[in-house]
DNA sequence: CTGAAAGCGCTTACAG
DNA sequence: CTGAAAGCGCTTACAG
């Protein structure tokens, strides 16, 4: 008679001995084939297994079954090249919860990449039934690749392609944050991004930066307004972006109005045009861009949530479509932002 | 012959196959005892591996050899009571890239944890070789329990008691933080949380409300200086944070610099003071908490960041420990914030 | 209604 | 140096 060990997890074969039932009795029982048992088995079975603790193995059921129920995200080791949001990390697992699904979180140094031997274990290894590539920036071509060669169920986050990819309505929602500047009023508005220089213009930009700059002109353009992109000259340090914002303030026919690409720009706007009096949301408004609301400045500032965890769900919606048909491939999805607070 | 299907990932035994050897030699070359082997054995395997794209499974390994390679975060379900930052996650990444495991995070909805038949699957089921727990404040009982019967190693990230857990020192750096205001010239230095009510202190604060409160406490009363704390009476909106900081900015003898639990009241603080035309540090400065820095704001703003990367470093660190040698419990860890920007 | 048996893809003594 | 065999903890036809 096994006795379960102290701290060693109970098997369905300890079960079985202590309920005198075969294990795959208590296999069908403990599973979804209950019902057919006698219910005095059922009772005695699940009692067993109540009271012994049991939790099943999800290794095993893995290797029995061809499938791990669960999802790996993948990010970059390298901060500057995948965000991970809180709430994407909420979206997501609401997905996965409707599924009974979990989810495995891997990052890849992207050195790793360059040489295929040592291949991050993510890609070494199958854990997972599918993949969450939640890859901002610098994509290596030697993962697409190896992806593709072993033919794993992927979608894309926050990239823009015709297919099996999930992304936020850039270009509507900075349309919309810019015609909300001009209907309260304003016609001076610039867009701005402190971050990247027009010195770092060469690089390949993410699509974000293209359609957040695009919706904003293509509003100003509609308004018959001249549209104006701000960038330093060269790459600021953080704590040089006030002085930057205060000078571009100060300027003749300073634009009133900022729509501004991310709040790593939009505070030091705001923080700026106060201290140079600029208090009133006449004198002076910004729209932002962030991860998070900031609902307490939103006298002047107004937010622009990235639809992280819209994002997530409809990521694991997708990649559960595509586990279940390999074959056909998924229409990209585009998630709207929550613009409600603009219609005011 | 078996041949690789399409999509299907390649087992040991198809490249045993191929190579004209055992599984068990395909197994040893690819797994540590290579060096056992003819280099001609070895080469000949490798190269049928690497040409058929070769994956370990991973559940596979974990059902041989009794260990997952794996730890799981638990986070709640509901966001108020778990956090989950960005460099929390790559911190715990960097430990346990160092032993070659891997990461699940898992969300419990706080309802699942009442009637204890619904428990996550995360303790219905065994996945993981031990437990990161990310709960910030309602820990439900159950779960606790659950953990405690199971004998899960776990380590609680952000909880401090005398054992198995990692927190950060917030004490020594609310004081620091405070320090540095007094150093500058500032007398009537306030505590400031807009976040929770006086209505709301029935409840059991996290042990990080009770410290920044008591390290900004204890740098006032080595000053000789009056220690203030500020809530507002009731629940505020987020939008009316600004107004009542405004409120506070404005009356008789008002502080001339504020220590804030966080930036959601940190932001606004300086936002109203800037409305109020204190623009200089002498004037006004803030110095708050934050999971992120902003430097941009650094001339009136000291960011002190929650040290969340080598928290989930020291996270993994302590439970690889724990799951090494399971009878000893690990002391509690305490990890500093970086104090260097106040050294100026 | 129940259970014996084969199998999932690995690892690891052990024998040769 | 190599491999046959047993085993890890499950699931799932299949037979009774």
């Amino acid at each position: 008679m096994l006795t379960p060990e102290i701290g060693q997890p109970v098997t369905l074969r300890q079960i079985a001995e202590k309920a005198g039932v075969a294990v795959s009795t208590v296999s069908h029982i403990l599973g979804k084939r209950g019902k057919l048992y006698d219910p005095k088995t059922r009772a005695a079975v699940l009692c067993v297994a109540q009271k012994l603790g049991y939790r099943k193995n999800a290794a095993a059921r893995a290797v029995a079954t061809g499938r791990f129920g669960c999802f790996s995200l993948l990010l970059s080791a390298n901060p500057g090249f995948s965000h991970l949001p809180d709430p994407l990390v909420r979206g997501i697992q609401d997905g996965l919860a409707r599924q009974r699904m979990y989810l495995i979180v891997s990052t890849v140094a992207d050195e790793q990449l360059a040489n295929e031997t040592s291949m991050p274990s993510l890609l070494n290894e199958v854990m997972a039934d599918g993949l969450l590539i939640n890859y901002r920036l610098n994509i290596p071509a030697g993962m697409a690749a190896s992806i593709r060669k072993h033919h794993i169920p992927s979608v894309w986050i926050n990239s823009k392609a015709k297919q099996d990819c999930v992304y936020p309505a850039e270009f509507e929602a900075a349309k919309a944050g810019t015609e909300y500047l001009l209907r309260k009023g304003h016609r001076r508005v610039a867009y701005v991004d402190c971050h990247y220089p027009w010195a770092a213009r060469s690089r390949t930009p993410h699509f974000s930066e293209v359609e957040r700059e695009a919706g904003y002109a293509a509003a100003m353009r509609e308004a018959g307004l001249a549209a104006e992109s701000i960038r330093p000259d060269d790459w600021l340090r953080d704590q040089d972006y006030a002085g930057f914002l205060e000078r571009l303030l100060a300027r003749q026919k300073a634009p009133t109005a900022l729509v501004t690409y991310s709040d790593v720009t939009g505070l030091p706007a705001l923080y700026a045009a106060n201290r140079m009096s600029l208090r009133t949301a006449e004198q002076f408004s910004v729209v932002t861009f962030s991860d998070r609301p900031m609902s307490a400045l939103a006298g002047q500032m107004q937010v622009l949530v990235v639809p992280n965890r819209a994002l997530g769900d409809a990521a694991v919606e997708m990649l559960v479509e595509k586990v279940n048909a390999p074959a056909k491939k998924a229409p990209a999805h585009e998630v709207s932002f929550d613009l409600a607070a603009l219609r005011t």
